[in-house]
DNA sequence: TCACATGGTAATCCACCGCTTACTAAAAGC
DNA sequence: GCTTTTAGTAAGCGGTGGATTACCATGTGA
């Protein structure tokens, strides 16, 4: 058997992985892990591989964030499309695949958020920042450098990436999504507006360039 | 002194719902509860009031949502205005501010959601739900009854509001909005992306009515 | 003034759970 | 075949925290 990755240690991972997920940090109890991964619970098998709790807790949002890190890249890469509302659904759909994946994230998030600090800083830094970064960058890119203030195009990102998550979040509260919207209709609709927004925005294509309060 | 009404079961309940507040269900101590309310802790003070932790919890979220309930006369009864944009910038605004009230029942939902299942679907009929009807209703009131489908009805107000939910959302959780937009700009954005949409939906007013997926 | 209800306190019970220690069986090395 | 390391188990320690019990101080009515 070799040194370090023994094995057991990979099966109490995926055990503590899938319970910390489902369950959150405090619900889920060492003896569960153990249990789950097959071993008698509480009798210490955990111990020999992780040296507390925490340290494996944070082995397992590793591998989640290794797991959903390769977002921009799956879905960046389809992007240059000629058909803007193609675009759009694929943006739409590819989001909100990778939101699923992403669940057990924000559950963690929302419920031990405040045991770690530094690791919701981290999460926010390796995926969240990142996702809205990609979202501006598509908004700046179609709307053209120039006619684009960072303001707006800050605030265009957390409406159209907001909306997504949020109906994943609404999902994974109350067990069904938002107004109850269909995913199929709610991704429609979606690409409905951002198709609207972006043709009227780039339909001053010639002038009016400070064109953004009107009555 | 009264029967019932004993004063420092207000206090008591006070105290309660500041610490549930701010710590959620797990993290808040009887005897947290009872220090926060002058008493020693963890001396039973306490259960002179209440016969459980979790019927103090009950009272304190049956608290928070008779603050939070009377949100569709305060912002509803504004609505009926002449300027498109105008009426939109005082729902997102109206909104945006009944969500910083709701920031200690969202942190419930998320932290203690599978505790309590029942009280989460309480919550969800009598304030989720809700807001989720009103943002409907304005939809339908505002492209006209005939032609929105209720597909695209609740679709449009789960994008509409949950935009708007998830900013406080991520303020909550991350300490800084999505996209780090600032409120002002956000706003301006989501009336800009809203009154965009109207204006081409209201505008096939003579006909064109099935003209929802045009390339 | 005495009986008694009210309301706060101290001390304690008990269940839970992270973590440790002592032990045992089996595999690895010489 | 002997020792040494590795890996799992049983038992238990220690701290936490919800809830209970016994107690006492105060205010009220007969």
């Amino acid at each position: 058997m070799a040194r370090g990755t023994s094995g057991t240690r990979e099966q109490l991972l995926d055990a503590a992985v899938e319970l910390f997920g489902e369950r959150g940090y405090r619900a889920t109890k060492v003896g569960d892990i153990e249990a789950h991964a097959g071993f008698s619970p509480r009798a210490g098998a955990f111990y020999r591989h992780f040296s507390s709790k925490e340290e494996a807790f944070r082995a397992a949002l590793d591998r989640w964030i290794s797991d959903v890190a390769d977002f921009p890249s799956t879905v960046g890469a389809l992007l240059p499309l000629d058909d803007r509302r193609a675009e759009l659904t694929v943006i739409a759909r590819g989001t909100l695949q990778l939101l699923v994946r992403q669940r057990q994230l924000f559950r963690f998030l929302a419920r031990d958020s405040d045991e770690f600090p530094d690791l919701v800083a981290q999460v926010h830094d390796d995926l969240v920042g990142r996702g809205y970064t990609q979202m501006m960058a598509f908004f700046t890119w179609r709307l053209g450098r120039d006619r684009a203030p960072d303001d707006q195009v800050r605030a265009l990102a957390a409406i159209a990436l907001g909306s997504l998550a949020h109906y994943r979040q609404d999902e994974a509260i109350y067990g069904h999504p938002p107004a109850d919207a269909n995913e199929a209709a709610f991704v429609g609709a979606w690409v409905d507006v951002w198709a609207c927004w972006l043709e009227k925005a780039t339909a001053s294509e010639a002038g009016l360039e400070s064109r953004r309060s009107t009555t």
